[in-house]
DNA sequence: CAATTTATGTCAGTCGATGACAGATGACAA
DNA sequence: TTGTCATCTGTCATCGACTGACATAAATTG
């Protein structure tokens, strides 16, 4: 790899780490743009051509989690059932936070922290866990040999999801104590759950009971 | 009611109505508070007494359903179980949608149209469904004699929230079109979830279960 | 009508974000 | 090493969202 290119890897940690640095302790509103360059020596123009937005750099992480859990996803052995696949990639992601080394923790939990303390971040999270949902739900589909317009891949990608996000919520930072919620959340889920709901419904049996006495 | 307040409440629907037929023609981000304002014929500062933001204008009825919904919630009487208040609280939604008068439906469908359209206002709903997330959480907690920190309360309302949100999903802004996907995801839910998941658990019975083979 | 309250307009200013252009720097071949 | 090229970066100008301060106009109240 060349110079250039891990000069601007590291100008991109920088700003990442600047920018967590300064949210933590001015508070995300307060900080500006022009504040997290200085912080690293470059100009106010070049930070917007590492990131799209203020925004972008707090959730750059974020993003990357999103990506890796869809491709732990897609990694799943297709005898799982579309529901143990997720759960199963969801345990993944968090054994990759917890195998992390500190630097790379660090920043982890600074995120966490300030996203889970500023709106405009948690709403901008949503956004992101909402278009991963899309990509869950094309690949729920095709293991479910359904469409993702079908009401079932949307439903199993829902209850995930729910699961998932109830496990962040509160002021869960730390990967082990998040390792643990989720797997007394997916307990719940199990208990909740019939056997069977997230698997392809048998054609001509379930479907028409419609019909009011 | 006075003259002072029917004007206020004039001039609040106009520029609703003229911020939603400019985001629909020219597109939310191309739009500017100065169009908006000018269509209505007062000034860009008087826009921000009336509206936080350019988004918080767009999102006036979302956040007027997402009150409903919780007022329609807390009536449901307390012989029902946590789930189907919530679904019956989501029903009672749609049919004030279903009944609204033509200028009310109107706004709504744009306001639709335009969220699902624009990926900041969806990111906008999101957090606005998110808060409302927390009130229902305590709702669902107080009928379970339970805490909003338990899972039980946070998972019930977690698949309530998902459910509603993959009624609204794709394209489906007609309130009857969309009566009926949700009649369909909830029929799904029912198939997919054990009698009395939504309940109190039975204190002593089902917790140690923990003990592997 | 007078006094008070409240809504509105004007102005100035901050901050996020983008386009255009010029200068600096690393990559690469001769 | 040197020259050329692609790319990165800084500077400048600009737009749009948003806010505080102050003055004006309007409605409410007595």
């Amino acid at each position: 790899m060349g110079l250039r290119e891990r000069k601007k890897q590291r100008t991109r940690d920088a700003l990442i780490d600047a920018a967590l640095d300064l949210f933590l302790t001015k508070g995300y509103e307060a900080t500006t743009v022009d504040q997290i360059a200085a912080e690293v020596e470059v100009s106010p123009r070049t930070f917007f051509r590492y990131f799209a937005s203020k925004e972008d750099v707090a959730l750059s992480l974020t993003a990357d989690e999103q990506r890796l859990l869809l491709a732990e996803l897609a990694a799943r052995p297709e005898s799982e059932s579309p529901f143990t696949a997720l759960c199963q990639a969801m345990r993944s992601l968090l054994r990759i936070l917890r195998e992390a080394d500190d630097a790379e923790a660090g920043r982890y939990l600074r995120c966490q922290k300030v996203v889970h303390s500023t709106p405009a971040l948690l709403a901008g999270t949503m956004r992101l866990i909402k278009e991963n949902e899309r990509r869950m739900v094309a690949e729920v589909a095709r293991r479910l040999g359904a469409e993702p317009c079908d009401l079932q891949p949307q439903f199993v990608v829902a209850v995930f999801v729910s699961v998932a996000l109830a496990c962040f919520d509160e002021r869960t930072q730390d990967p082990a104590v998040l390792a643990r919620r989720l797997e007394d959340l997916l307990a719940l889920a199990e208990r909740s759950l019939c056997p069977g709901w997230d698997q392809p419904v048998r054609s001509g049996a379930a479907e028409p009971v419609a019909a009011p006495g």
